[in-house]
DNA sequence: AGGTTTTATGAAAGCACTTACATTGAGAAA
DNA sequence: TTTCTCAATGTAAGTGCTTTCATAAAACCT
C-alpha cells in the first residue's frame, strides 16, 4: 500500500516548514507566490491529499455553516443569502445551503443536521421550528441563529411585521388614500410564518386607528407565484368597487399588481396606488414604493451573531429587531 | 465552535483515564464490565459522539459539490443555482457555494479547491479558467463541469452567444426596426467572459447580413449595476439620432433601458423597442421581449453531468449547447 | 540612512484520539 | 509466604494537521 504523503513530505520536498504548507492550504494569499509555486509543484509531484479527518481534528470543527432556506425562488431569500455570504467572505467557513421544499424535508433537516456533525453552525431562514428542535440543538451543541422567525430566549434576527403593517396603513392614509386593500400569500402553511398575517393584522389596526376603509372583499390571499399574484390582482382591481391603494405583503406580489394594473389599463398611482414590502432589488428597477426590511443586512447580522455563538458558546442569545423604513418611489 | 464533548469529558465524568475510554470504543472486551458500565453511563449523559466518527459519517454518507459563482447579485446566477439545487435535491449531496468577488479570489479557489478535498465535484458558473486549471483538476481527480464558459474537451453547458446576437438582429430587423443599438456590460474583465462581446459580434454580423444600421455611437458599455444601466440608456436615448431598437446583452440592462425610456417619456415599443437576453424571472413581470437561455435548466444539466462524472470517472466529457429562443412580449 | 510597520516564515503547542509501553494489584502456582 | 502471571488501567508518545507566537526579512516612511 502506498504510504500516505503528508504535509511533512510536501514541506520537505519544497524545503520549507509544514506550517507554510498548511497555510497554503487554508489561506494561499498569506504565502509568497514564489513559495506557493514550490508547494504546488511538490504537492502535485507527490500527489498529496490532506486527510480530512486530521484536518477536522486539528480544527476541532468542520468549518462549515449551514443555511436552511425555503427552496429559493423568492428574491428576498437570495438577498439574505447574499448578506450571509458577505459576512462569511473573509472567515474560513464554507456555506452549505439546504433548500427546503416540503414540510417533511424541513423536519428531517432539523432533526438530522445537529447530529451528523456536517456543520458547525446553522442559520434558519424564514422557516418555523419548535421548542423541541431548540432542545436538540442545545443537546448537540449546535449554535443556531434564525431569521424572520424566533424562539423565546434564542438568537434571531426579526422584524416587527405588525408595525410594518401599521406603517403601511399610516403612510397610505396620510397620502390621502382611503379605500385600501391587502394582498398576501396563503399557500403553504409551513412557510407562512405568520409574517403575512401579522402584516395584515398591523395593517388592519392602523386602518382602524385612522379611520379608513378595508372591505373584507379587499383582503385577498393567493398561492406563491407571479401568475397567481396577477390573477388575484385582476380580481381585485376589476370591479367598480375598486380599492384606491393596495398594500402587498411582499414586493413580488406588488409587482404582480403592477402588471395587472397595466393589463387593465389602470394608471399607477393615479388610479391605484401600490405599496410593497421587502424592498428587493427589483423594487428599485420598477419604481415600486415599499417598506424596506434590510434583507442583505439581516443576513449579515445573522451570520455575525452565529459566528459569535460559535466562538463563544456562552455568548448570550439575543433577538435583534431590525427597523423598517418606508421607501417612497412612484407607485404611491 | 460547537463545543463537542470529547473522550476527556467522558473520562473525567467516569473517573478514569482517556485511554480506557478509547479502549472501550475500540475493543470493549478489554475493559472491565464495571468500568464499562460507568463509561456507557457517562457517554450517554454527555451525548458523546467521537469526532472522527462524525467526520467519517459525514464524509461517507454525504458528498459535497461546490459551486463557484460570481458574487451573486445578478438574477441569472441565482436561477442557475436554483436549477442545480433542484437536481441535487434528492441525492445525498450537499451544495457549497463559493462566491467569487475578485480575480484573485477566483484564482485562489481554482488552485486550492482541487487540493483540499473539501469537495467531491465542482461546478464553475460563468467564470473563466485556464488550461492549467483543467490540468490541476485532472491531477487531483476533481470532476468539474462549467457553465457559460468551456474548455476544449471538458464538460460544459454553453450557449451560442454569437448565434444569439444574430438572432436578435434578425428578429429586430424583421420586425421592421432599422436603426439599432447595443448595450453591454464592460466592467470587470475577469467576469466578462466574452459573452457580451460574442453577442455583439453576432448582432453585428446579423445586421450586416440584413443591411440595417448600427452606428458606432449606438454601441455602449457600462459597469454592472442598475444605476449605470439607466444612465447609459439615457445617454443613448436622448439625442435626436435615437435608435429605433435596443438590444441588451442582459435582461437587467434591458430593464434599465425600460426605466430610462419611462423617464424620458418614450413609449415602448412605439418609440423604442427593447430586446433583452436571458429571460430572467423579472423579464416576464415586465413584459420584456428577450432571448431565452433556459437558466434553470442549464444549472440542472450541469449538476446532472457532474454527478455522472463523479460516479463514473471514465464518463466522456461533453459540451452541451443549449438552444436559444426568442420570447416575444410587449417591448418589441 | 535610520526607524517603523508589514509580510513571510518557522518553532512549537495544541486538537481528539490511538497505541505501545509501563504499572498495578489479584489471584495462581511455587 | 513468595514469586509469577495476567488482566485492567494509566502514561505518554505519536497521528496529520492548524494556529499562535516570535523572528527575520522586506517594504514603507520620513
Amino acid at each position: 500500500m502506498a504510504e500516505k504523503t503528508t504535509i511533512y513530505d510536501v514541506a520537505e520536498h519544497a524545503g520549507i516548514s509544514i506550517a507554510t504548507v498548511s497555510r497554503f492550504l487554508n489561506s494561499p494569499d498569506k504565502v509568497a507566490s514564489k513559495t506557493r509555486k514550490k508547494i504546488e509543484e511538490a504537492m502535485s509531484k507527490l500527489s498529496f491529499v490532506p486527510l480530512a479527518e486530521a484536518v477536522a481534528r486539528a480544527r476541532s470543527g468542520i468549518r462549515r455553516i449551514g443555511v436552511l432556506t425555503p427552496f429559493f425562488t423568492a428574491p428576498s431569500f437570495v438577498q439574505r443569502l447574499r448578506g450571509i455570504h458577505e459576512a462569511l467572505a473573509d472567515t474560513h467557513y464554507d456555506l452549505i445551503t439546504y433548500a427546503v421544499d416540503t414540510y417533511e424535508q424541513l423536519k428531517s433537516y432539523l432533526s438530522v443536521l445537529p447530529v451528523t456533525g456536517r456543520i458547525d453552525g446553522l442559520i434558519i431562514m424564514s422557516l418555523p421550528f419548535t421548542e423541541n428542535d431548540v432542545e436538540r440543538f442545545r443537546q448537540y451543541h449546535l449554535p443556531v441563529v434564525s431569521l424572520e422567525f424566533g424562539r423565546p430566549a434564542y438568537s434571531s434576527i426579526e422584524i416587527d411585521n405588525i408595525l410594518g403593517g401599521r406603517m403601511a396603513a399610516q403612510y397610505l392614509i396620510q397620502k390621502g388614500y382611503a379605500k385600501l386593500a391587502f394582498i398576501g400569500e396563503g399557500g403553504q402553511p409551513a412557510y407562512s410564518l405568520h409574517a403575512t398575517e401579522q402584516r395584515l393584522e398591523g395593517f388592519k389596526s392602523g386602518i382602524i386607528q385612522q379611520g379608513a376603509q378595508l372591505l373584507e372583499d379587499h383582503i385577498l390571499f393567493h398561492e406563491y407565484g407571479m401568475k397567481y399574484a396577477v390573477e388575484c390582482a385582476k380580481k381585485l382591481l376589476k370591479p367598480s368597487e375598486r380599492p384606491r391603494a393596495v398594500f402587498c405583503a411582499s414586493d413580488s406580489q406588488a409587482i404582480g399588481v403592477l402588471k395587472a394594473a397595466k393589463m387593465l389599463k389602470l394608471r399607477v398611482p393615479e388610479d391605484v396606488a401600490v405599496l410593497g414590502f421587502d424592498d428587493i432589488d427589483t423594487a428599485d428597477y420598477m419604481d415600486l414604493s415599499t417598506i424596506r426590511q434590510s434583507l442583505d443586512h439581516s443576513g449579515h447580522l445573522a451570520a455575525i451573531k452565529l459566528l459569535e455563538h460559535m466562538s463563544n458558546p456562552l455568548a448570550p442569545s439575543a433577538k435583534v429587531h431590525l427597523s423598517l423604513q418606508i421607501v417612497e418611489r412612484h407607485t404611491t
